[in-house]
DNA sequence: CCGTTTCATGACACCGATGTCATGACACCG
DNA sequence: CGGTGTCATGACATCGGTGTCATGAAACGG
């Protein structure tokens, strides 16, 4: 591979005024401008990063640690790969700044994480950024260095810089719009309550509730560890059941998540209730190959892990820019409910407030 | 960041020395070993890669380019992420050969990807994988280097080393197993024909049905754009409707893939058709987070991007060490067939005949 | 006890790009 | 016409490791 010797002395200048051409530091007169792209032309010349980065002691590397790419051996794992969204966020946040992101996989073994980080500092990253597979808390090695970190779709206690999904938020915001929509029972079948998701998101849905008035019934709230390898199915329908048996039944049956919901429909189905008709189904994270192609489609929330990534991304920029406002508290990202098929409006007229201005024009 | 300069002076020897004891070239006294290991303790000393591979002349580096991570923005995709598995693979490949792994996203892009291999050329990798969403033909601009590519999940023209899916022989062994189970009429709903999948799937299930002896009915494969947004789901109702019509109807439905034999599902249980008792369904992709989770569970065959991704990788540090092999056929990967609950054995008799020895023992 | 080999270590150059400083050629101004 | 400023360019050092070669000391053999 050619370097800027070989271009210098195909155009007969010196290395340095090649560098001039490269870079468009000091002037450079026109033909010797266009003697040296012509001669980098011909040569195929593409600069060495690792010469220049070990002249300005600056990579242009972001390290990105993930467990993204190699999450389906765990066993408690939901439906595995939405946090590639985040790396997809936070790539088109660092793309403008010319820097170029490395990506690291944990192999699902977080033992692996100092080695990775060991790696990232030999390449000289200008910052870290570490990514969960779903929202947690971490306890991550202390980095030796100065180098910045944040965390995405995770938080610690140390107050490291973070970017998690405004779960609470989310879940009351998907209640509110079925009570819109005329719905009173109301349940809820949660994720482990020992995962994060599992307590923000029962939260929520007590917060709208409370909000329109109406009585929380602890019968309609269940946690089902439903992807349990064999007996997780067994659980939810037995969950379903009891609820289905109540006096006052549910009239919607709120899931922990999308896939949760999908294995809901069967479950409905192998009983004999229609969905939507006798009963309505809502899921959680707009996890698209789900809530779409299921049939009815799902209504459900975005989580918006691509916004949770651009914002990752961009915190990321600014500490490395030095701006090291000490905002301790995670930046808690929302995204929009998206109303489908699977849930009927019980009070059709309540639609009609829900019509954009640009709808009502029509 | 401390260098060895820094060590050599802590430890009161020669920059060299600290080398020597970095990398166990020539002989080094214990005393000193312990002196310079101690230095580079106390200063959380991290080897510059830079100046490392500016030596050595090699990076160390890998590149990798994929849609993967951005492939939700192409409309007729269709899950979209399961081409993560192919890095994945590829990861634990060049784990063991001390490569880092660059990911380079195309953010759905075609027209990024000589900017991203020039980015690459610039951090002078030392090979290159093209990663694609799917099966196809793919034409990347020539490399101007010498730089060794792969391609995975793909192929091109011109006889690049490659690796790809066997979809022929995959269909082929579902279907076998499925007529082992006693089904003499398979419908095939195929993905679209300008797809390679398409054409390779229907050509794996014709050759099943001639083996077996059994007659190819034209009626039985159909072609459907199932991932229309819109009207989708109604092709494939109506395909579905019209096959059931038929004289003799279909006992299984072969789907194109398992997002397909999702949405499958959704639509026999509105035309009140129960799964597996009245009809049968099969995937293709053993998708986990769908085929485990459906209700009942999907009979489908692994597409085995994890296996895609380690041979790619495997190929790529072949020629990187310089075994040419000039192995113009693209390497063609197969899986195991997944039997689940969605396909009923007809005649149990036959599933004898599937026991390992070990469960025959029992 | 002297010549030769082995061991432990250091001096120095080099990889490729770039920051600093110097140099020569003009142009411009009083 | 001499002084000064601008422009175009090059010489040289530098970043942090590592390959090459040299050096001095200890060990060994006869």
């Amino acid at each position: 591979m050619s370097t800027i010797y070989d271009v210098a002395r195909r155009a007969g200048v010196s290395p340095k005024t090649v560098s001039r051409v490269l870079n468009s530091d000091g002037p450079v007169g026109e033909k010797t401008r266009e003697a040296v792209e012509a001669a980098m032309r011909e040569l195929g010349y593409v600069r060495s990063n690792a010469a220049r980065m070990m002249r300005a002691q600056k990579s242009g590397i972001i390290g990105l640690i993930t467990g993204a790419i190699s999450t389906k051996n765990q066993p408690s794992t939901q439906q595995g790969l939405p946090d590639l969204y985040i790396v997809q966020g936070i790539q088109r946040a660092l793309e403008s700044s010319g820097m170029t992101v490395m990506i690291a996989d944990t192999a699902g073994r977080n033992d692996r994480v100092p080695h990775l980080i060991d790696t990232f500092l030999s390449h000289r990253v200008e910052g870290l950024i570490y990514v969960a597979e779903y929202h947690q808390e971490v306890n991550l090695t202390q980095l030796p260095d100065d180098t910045p970190l944040v965390l995405a779709n995770c938080f610690d206690a140390r107050g490291t810089p973070a970017v998690v999904p405004d779960d609470r938020r989310l879940q009351r915001d998907l209640v509110r719009r079925l009570i819109a929509a005329g719905h009173r029972r109301i349940a809820y079948l949660s994720l482990r309550p020992d995962m994060v998701a599992g307590r923000l998101r029962p939260q929520g849905y007590r917060e709208a509730l409370e909000e329109a008035g109406l009585p929380f019934d602890p019968a309609l709230l269940q946690h089902v560890d439903f992807d349990q390898p064999e007996i997780g199915p067994q659980l939810l329908w037995d969950t379903i059941d009891r609820m289905l048996q109540l006096d006052q039944p549910p009239s919607v049956l709120c899931c922990g998540n999308d896939q949760m919901a999908m294995m809901v429909y069967g479950i409905l189905r192998s009983m004999g209730r229609k969905v939507p008709d006798e009963i309505g189904v809502a899921g959680f994270d707009n996890y698209r190959a789900i809530a779409e192609t299921l049939y009815p489609p799902l209504t459900t929330v975005d989580l918006p892990y691509n916004a949770i990534g651009v914002r990752a991304g961009e915190r990321l920029m600014q500490l490395i820019s030095g701006d090291g406002r000490n905002d301790h508290s995670p930046v808690q990202v929302a995204g929009p409910v998206h109303w489908r098929a699977s849930v009927t409006e019980l009070r059709p007229e309540n639609v009609i407030s829900f019509k954009t201005p640009r709808e009502e024009k029509q």
